[in-house]
DNA sequence: CTTGACCATGGAGTATACTCCAGGGTTCAA
DNA sequence: TTGAACCCTGGAGTATACTCCATGGTCAAG
């Protein structure tokens, strides 16, 4: 059992983040102290570190409180739970798909910058997305 | 040559979006008509595909326009565009390595939801990042 | 030559995700 | 027992990325 401020050192975000959090219901602390201080377990960490990965991967506050509440829901593992989850997995396949041709489209530049004998007009990245795009088909 | 409206639904934004990211540094008008009418070309449609794009990536505006500076800035592809193309793939990258992790948890879960005789304690999506984070080693 | 669909600018408002007080209580080491 | 370092709540402020006016000019069809 950690204070708020314990925790929010442990997994690098603010006191206020917590806060903030909790206010949007996406984290409760295990308990409270007799003077009313917060007091989290590990699972309180895990669950931060889980957001912040969420978040890396695009999805917003309430779409992780979303995610969260994929698990454990009621009695068992319901289709509703399940088409959730399949809806999530493909709004990140296609992220996977734009950011693997936005990389691609990256390397190109980067290998045309290497090549000096390259002349100018060539060195775009939109060009580079274009042509990296078009295997890839994204949206 | 389309005007704002024409381009806006030909990209699937709004007039003033395509205002904002103007006044933003994103975008420029290929021209005007004499009544002062914004005047865009192909090109321009190809960079608000871009922005659009590259937003989906995870990035912010800012980095967008940085991403647009990459291109053809003064003569040739200097070490500095080189360099900041290489810090935005290995960005691009570590967001990449962060979906897939939560992809595979994703699948995880959704395969547990589909045998039921899964207990439900099993069924987290936290646990399950978990144990797709393992490989991975996101951050 | 009017009417409806367009365009312009400037500025205010919104949602998201924090971030930072102010004012006050708690804990603990010296 | 006092001072530094913590905690609380409530509310205001910030950055980003739009979104929505109000007011007024432009254009093409009938």
């Amino acid at each position: 059992m950690f204070t708020i401020g314990k925790l929010a050192s442990l997994v690098s975000v603010s006191n206020d983040t917590l806060r903030y959090y909790e206010q949007e219901g996406l984290i409760r602390p295990a308990g409270k102290s007799p003077a009313g201080y917060r007091l989290y377990d590990k699972d309180s960490a895990r669950r931060i570190r889980f957001i912040k990965h969420a978040q890396n991967c695009g999805f917003t506050l309430a779409e992780i409180r979303d995610l969260l509440a994929l698990r454990a829901r009621d009695k068992a593992c319901c289709g509703d739970v399940r088409t959730r989850a399949v809806e999530k997995r493909l709004q990140i396949e296609g992220r996977i798909r734009a950011m693997k041709a936005m990389s691609k489209a990256l390397d190109q530049l980067i290998a045309e910058c290497a090549n000096d004998t390259q002349s100018v007009n060539e060195c775009t990245i939109i060009g580079a997305m274009e042509r990296a795009a078009v295997s890839t088909k994204v949206h």
